[in-house]
RNA sequence: GGAUCGAACCCUCCAU
């Protein structure tokens, strides 16, 4: 039994479900009775592969054949019940599951909601696991952060980093980064920048994301000169530039009518032997078209098509967008046409 | 006494 477990446990970790499903039922063949842990590792590998209804139909033949659920099955459940949205069902097996529910399935089912965008529901659900006397782990915070910034709720997402650092909650570099985005895409940078501080006061060690999310924030606003400066000082830091940070570089340059900059910054970033990817070249089309440049845009697009990167539904709406603000309506349509042919999304 | 299948929950940054 236990080297059935093991090695279903590490099939379903690598996604070979069919060869999860085989074992399991070569087992009940052989009888030999799979025990709980058996049972979570199936369940748990149908619920990653998004196979709910098999998985609750494994947790009914569980029950048939005599052995008891405990909470760990529970929250296996409603959890790929909630990655699949279906709510209502997984709050079901929550009132099942009743002297079960732990932090862990608030856990799941605050990031479902969250998921959901459902706010509301989110807050009462935290509030209702403050009043029964969970603890909330450090999980619990790093969820309600990052989806509460989703929604863009910087007053809501600051007051939980207060809260989770007044509580000596541990977090990580993930969460930091996810209040820094959320601070810099509200065009609040000073405090982004005052966070940064401290956390390096505090002995943590930005990385690259959290260097593109500030390079971000300061593209933002327009602070060009102070972004540029940035991508400096995190090569000089040991957070090496990727091309996440070229693109969001080169979409402020672009955005802010610094076209020589932002050409300069693509070569630069190929010198570094970073290749572009469409979304670099979309950036570039997209401050070309703006600045009223539109052979220059239609260049690029031809380029690169020739280098092997074919535009998606996000490249040609920016390219028949230049078109038809240059009154070129004709060729608008032919990309159009294009778009449509190459059998891309229309976004 | 310790070690052993001991399992479930978040994962961040770029373009329209």
């Amino acid at each position: 039994v236990y080297t059935y477990t093991i090695l279903i446990r590490s099939l379903g970790n690598i996604g070979r479900l069919d060869a999860v499903m085989k074992l399991f039922e070569s087992m009940t063949a052989q009888r030999c009775q799979p025990n709980l842990f058996t049972y979570h590792s199936v369940m748990h590998a149908l619920g990653s592969a998004g196979r709910v209804a098999e998985a609750c139909e494994v947790f009914e033949l569980m029950l048939q054949r005599g052995q008891q659920p405990d909470a760990v099955t529970y929250n296996i459940i409603i959890d790929a019940l909630g990655k699949t949205g279906e709510l209502e069902k997984a709050f079901d097996y929550v009132r099942k599951s009743h002297s079960f529910t732990n932090e862990v399935t608030y856990n799941s089912l605050l990031s479902s909601l969250g998921r959901k965008g459902d706010i509301k529901g989110l807050m009462e659900l935290f509030g209702q696991m403050k009043a029964r006397g969970l603890v909330s782990n450090e999980l619990t915070y790093a969820i309600l952060i990052e989806r509460l910034g989703w929604a863009g709720r910087v007053e809501d997402v600051w007051k939980l980093y207060l809260e989770m650092v007044e509580n000596d909650v541990k977090y990580d570099i993930v969460t930091i980064n996810n209040v820094l985005d959320c601070l810099s895409k509200a065009g609040r940078i000073e405090a982004a920048f005052e966070l940064f501080q401290d956390m390096k006061v505090k002995g943590l060690s930005p990385d690259t994301v959290t260097y593109n999310i500030l390079v971000n924030g300061l593209g933002r606003v327009g602070k060009l000169d102070a972004a540029g400066a940035l991508l400096l000082e995190m090569e000089e830091n040991g957070c090496p530039p990727n091309i996440i940070t070229y693109n969001t570089l080169i979409s402020s340059y672009g955005k802010w009518s610094n076209l020589i900059a932002a050409a300069r910054l693509f070569d630069e970033m190929k010198d570094k032997g970073v290749a572009p990817n469409v979304v670099s070249y979309s950036c570039l089309i997209e401050g070309f078209g703006k600045a009223g440049k539109t052979d220059t845009a239609l260049s690029m697009f031809n380029e690169m098509k020739a280098q092997g990167c074919p535009p998606n539904h996000v490249t040609y709406n920016l390219m028949i967008n230049c078109l038809i603000r240059a009154g070129r309506f004709g060729a608008a349509m032919d990309y159009l046409r294009e778009m449509r042919d190459s059998g891309c999304q229309m976004g």
